[in-house]
RNA sequence: GCCGGAGUAGUUCAGUGGUAGAACGCGUUCUUGGUAAGAACGAGGCCGAGAGUCCGAUUCUCUCCUCCGGCUCCA
């Protein structure tokens, strides 16, 4: 059996090579392999999109029968240069690579300055289990000062069926593409004068967002957390004191006042918490200080980075800070993991943990001396240990001010999002000069710990809508229960259950519309509401409803009261289904 | 911000150098229906915004705005 990697990549050179026979102009630039697929770079003389794909894709089987093995040969970087000497890209390659050797790979007739890793033969490779995909644009090298190049995209695997799943599990995908369910759903949306990345929520929306939001406060008041509040916009001498001013300030909203000062929308809530923090002095016996807000963050991201929910302007942080002893940080951390693992529990989500740890390579990167960095990637370790749960190392990925444990959550269709975030802050308290006194009556230093359980409610709403696809657990369902009366006649009756339900807590609507009671099943049942009630003269006479159950069907009469204490019961508990 | 694609009714989309069409949704009427689409009629559009070419532009050209797929970025 062949290595999927050598597969994807060869298939990047079949890719090459029909592109060069049906555009002989267009320069190559690099081919791998990547997740399930592979992509190659080109320059084209013109323009192509993503309808060429066909007859590219059509061209690759062609040339794929004529396929065999790939014959390695080491060639001196004058004579790569002249096989090259018309393409800059590979010409920049030759140059950086000259000193390793250089290889060419051929197959068929066509040729590649390559380091390798092809199948066997070609024979091996299924023409039915890869398809070309998109096009897309793509910087030479990945930096945005060099050339834009034309990035063809496809995908491989070893057989066809494998394809074909994938290729259902990207339509699935599609479906639940949250931006579509949340216009269908009706949660959120966005206006053309209010502007792009600033989402406007609907009652449905704002009823989830405060569900979830209520969910979080509950978990962390349970550990002494307290809220607070803050304003959205400060002087700029705030981020001038943090450091934020210099390293960010493109990325922020700024204001001028009629005054002549500079004010900017925040865009995190740190400082802000670290202003509450420093109102007085503090007394080691009087820490941890945890101070927690929901409140927006503003960010002018460039337009083309903007995406529904995932990435927007601004930005609802569930944003919390401790403000603790060195030696108590562990603790802490180790109270917020209980919430983050309570909280994604109750959703269903694989967790895995990463300790995003600093880069030994690049100490430039970091502030604070390497001890302390040692001693707080130890705790990290520790508690990653203790927690037994699926973690792993990022190296590279710490903050600049501290290391990390960052959550990341595996939905129902095997898509893995950073969500939760914990990071220890050894920069900020410094900056601020935060301090306690201690058992010795001396000033000691702090630390803070940043601690986000959804992130940001955007973007979590945009992973949970997708993960559910729009299917929200009772406890969560804007709508609980839509009362169905099957003719006009029972209107009256399905006004009077539902008044009931509602003083019960239950949300609920009457579907009172003069349709057939299939047509307002499909309606229901497309809004994805959990429980539908029918009544029809059955269930008027005996005072009770016809239960349908999302997902279930009929789940037969219902007594009210019984019903209603269930739906409760569910909310209570957030129980899932 | 960059490359490519796209903006037509509330929504999903057809369509045309002579100012527009379907389906669903919405309204009215008929229908009173037992577990995923009953019927008829009707209202609804500055064809994303601005400029240009043309006798005439929703259609062609340019600029801007918005969205989608990527790239770069993401405290």
């Amino acid at each position: 059996m062949h290595n999927l990697e050598h597969l994807r990549h060869s298939l990047a050179h079949l890719l090459a090579a029909a592109v060069l026979e049906l555009y002989p102009d267009a320069k190559r630039a690099i081919g791998p392999a990547i997740e399930n697929g592979f992509y190659y770079d080109f320059e084209f003389s013109s323009p192509i999109s993503n309808e060429d794909l066909p007859a590219i894709e059509k061209r690759m089987r062609e040339i794929l029968k004529k396929w065999s093995t790939f014959e390695k040969k080491e060639i001196s970087a004058d004579e790569a240069r002249e096989l090259f000497k018309n393409n800059p890209y590979k010409l920049e390659l030759i140059n950086e690579y000259q000193s390793q050797g250089l290889t060419l790979y051929t197959s068929g007739s066509y040729t590649d300055l390559c380091r390798g890793g092809h199948v066997e033969n070609a024979k091996d490779i299924d023409p039915k289990a890869f398809k070309l995909t998109h096009t897309a644009g793509a910087y030479w090298r990945g930096d945005e000062k060099n050339k834009m190049l034309t990035r063809i995209y496809g995908l491989a695997f070893t057989t066809a069926k494998e394809l074909e799943d994938h290729v259902v599990m990207l339509e699935e995908a599609k479906k639940r593409d949250h931006k579509k369910l949340g216009q269908e759903l009706d949660l959120f949306v966005f206006s053309e004068l209010v502007g792009s990345g600033l989402p406007l929520w609907t009652p449905k929306g704002t009823l989830i967002r405060n569900l979830l939001d209520s969910f979080v406060w509950e978990l962390r008041k349970a550990r002494g957390y307290q809220q607070v509040d803050i304003p959205h916009i400060t002087k700029k001498d705030l981020y001038e004191k943090s450091g934020h001013w210099e390293k960010f300030k493109d990325d922020l909203f700024k204001i001028n006042t009629r005054e002549g000062h500079v004010f900017a929308m925040k865009p995190m809530n740190c400082p802000h918490h670290i202003q509450i923090y420093d109102r007085k002095p503090w007394s080691y016996r009087e820490l941890p200080q945890r101070y927690a807000s929901t409140t927006k963050v503003y960010r002018d991201e460039q337009s083309g980075e903007l995406a529904g929910l995932s990435r927007v302007r601004a930005i609802t942080q569930d944003d919390a800070h401790v403000f603790c002893r060195e030696r108590r940080a562990k603790e802490e951390f180790l109270k917020i993991w209980d919430i983050v693992h309570e909280f994604y529990q109750v959703f269903g989500f694989m967790m895995r943990v990463r300790v995003s740890l600093h880069d030994p390579a690049h100490p430039e990167k970091y502030l604070g001396d390497t001890a302390r960095w040692t001693t707080a990637e130890k705790m990290l370790r520790e508690i990653a240990q203790e927690k037994n749960a699926d973690t792993f190392d990022g190296i590279g990925e710490a903050n600049f001010y501290g290391p990390k444990l960052d959550f990341l959550a595996k939905d129902s269709l095997g898509r893995e999002w950073q969500v939760a975030t914990i990071q220890l802050d050894m920069n900020m308290p410094e900056r601020f000069d935060l301090s306690c006194t201690n058992e010795s009556g001396e000033k000691e230093r702090i630390v803070m710990i940043h601690a986000a359980i959804m992130g940001s409610i955007e973007r979590f709403l945009s992973v949970l809508i997708e993960h559910t696809a729009g299917a929200f657990p009772t406890w969560l369902a804007p709508v609980q229960a839509a009362v169905l009366p099957i003719s006009d006649k029972q209107n009256e009756y399905a006004q009077k259950i539902a008044l009931q339900l509602q003083n019960s807590g239950v949300r609920v609507e009457v579907y009172d519309q003069n349709e057939t009671i299939g047509k307002k099943i499909r309606n229901a049942e497309l809004q994805k509401i959990p429980y539908l009630l029918v009544v029809g003269p059955k269930e008027t006479d005996s005072g009770t409803a016809a239960v349908r159950q999302r997902g279930k069907g009929d789940i037969g009469q219902k007594n009210l009261d019984d019903f209603a204490s269930q739906i409760s019961k569910e909310a209570a508990t957030r129980a899932s289904w």
